[in-house]
DNA sequence: CCTCCATTACTCGATGTCGAGTATTACGGT
DNA sequence: ACCGTAATACTCGACATCGAGTAATGGAGG
């Protein structure tokens, strides 16, 4: 259809507004935020407005009516087309069933990390550790309270994702820092080496052929 | 300094490159092949020269010389300046020290999930699991290969991590189809009376408040 | 009843990202 | 000697994203 069709995640946040009744995009900010959506699906007021555009004019969405309350700004209501409604299952399922690659800044980060001494990237990592384990003691005060608030498990399933992917990266974390502390990780000579080289400005043959 | 500084991680690559030695974009494009960079770290053409020459606007990197093989098109020689180095490794710091809110697409999907039916949700989980498993073979094989190839432990550092996220997510992801399968899922009534009520056109009170 | 701040509803210009396109040369095969 | 394909080095225009800005209303406090 569209150029760049299926990038912006919040463009399936609105079908999927949509699809529970029209209305019109400021609004929609609004519900995302009560029902906590913006943790999950970035949203941006610009950026909502002009995917709300794109959505039209690829036909996924429609104007129902444009109506104005006294003086104030128009509110254009939009309604889902039946084109919409089956772009919303099958990029929905899309998203559920298929891995992609996603790029992270830690990842990224990682890639890099010979830059660093092996002392600096310790420390890093230790503070990273330090931040996750707040993150966790957050998440699970926040686990509490929507229990007796008898929110129930469909709700908080994108939080118990993300909680469960810190934990194991806090885990992981923190057996890097132990390797690399007691020198058992691998190629730690090498890394050093290398780095009292590219200091001196010497040669230095980054050997990363697979 | 400038107004999106520290967006795409490419222009991080960029100055860890010329931290080792000048050269030009192209070269940088070819070097992050060859070291497997660009599985970490998105590479496009466009955004490549764009983020080299906002970061030269910006003094972090600097024109050293420009040079015309025969007839073949200028290549610009950059190099990293004293900003430069100081940049790279704060942002390289930051990026290893803070853990950042990233959005990904499955976390998205995640918080849609009540759109689905759960029998739906259950299918195009198994759909992931199964995809979940295949690339942690086809990693496991790499694995061998590299250890084969007596590549260090910092060279497969990222990959190591999304390995490792890979494989909590599957042990997650299976679990989640066993509890909605087997009827453990808390709240599963609510979930398929909701959707009733939706594709009856009836209203509803997606009770999402925390 | 007046003032101030939050809320409502959206717009705009700058900046960032995408990937196909261009023009040249090197090189391997026949 | 000729052809086709890959590699080299970069450009361009369409599109996406950002977040500050705008302009009106409603309500709480003095």
């Amino acid at each position: 259809m569209s150029t760049r069709a299926r990038s912006n995640p919040l463009a399936l946040a609105v079908l999927a507004l949509l699809y529970e009744r029209p209305t019109h995009p400021y609004d929609m900010a609004a519900t995302m935020r009560e029902r906590h959506k913006e943790d999950s699906i970035k949203l941006n007021y610009g950026t909502l407005y002009s995917v709300v555009q794109s959505l039209e004019k690829r036909g996924l969405i429609q104007v129902k009516e444009v109506v104005r309350d006294g003086r104030r700004p128009e509110r254009t209501i939009y309604e889902i087309t039946g084109a919409g409604k089956l772009e919303l299952e099958d990029w929905l399922s899309e998203l559920i069933a298929a891995p992609a690659r996603e790029y992270t800044g830690f990842e990224a980060g990682l890639s890099l990390l010979g830059v660093l001494e092996p002392e600096e990237a310790v420390r890093l990592l230790e503070e990273r550790r330090a931040r996750l384990d707040e993150f966790l003691h957050a998440s699970e005060a926040m686990r509490e309270l929507a229990a007796k608030r008898g929110l129930t498990r469909l709700l908080l399933i994108e939080s118990e994702y993300v909680t469960m992917l810190r934990r194991a990266e806090r885990e992981w974390v923190a057996r890097l820092i132990e390797d690399i502390r007691d020198g058992s990780f691998e190629g730690l000579e090498t890394w050093r080496d290398w780095h009292r080289r590219i200091a001196a400005g010497l040669p230095h043959d980054p050997n990363h052929q697979l």
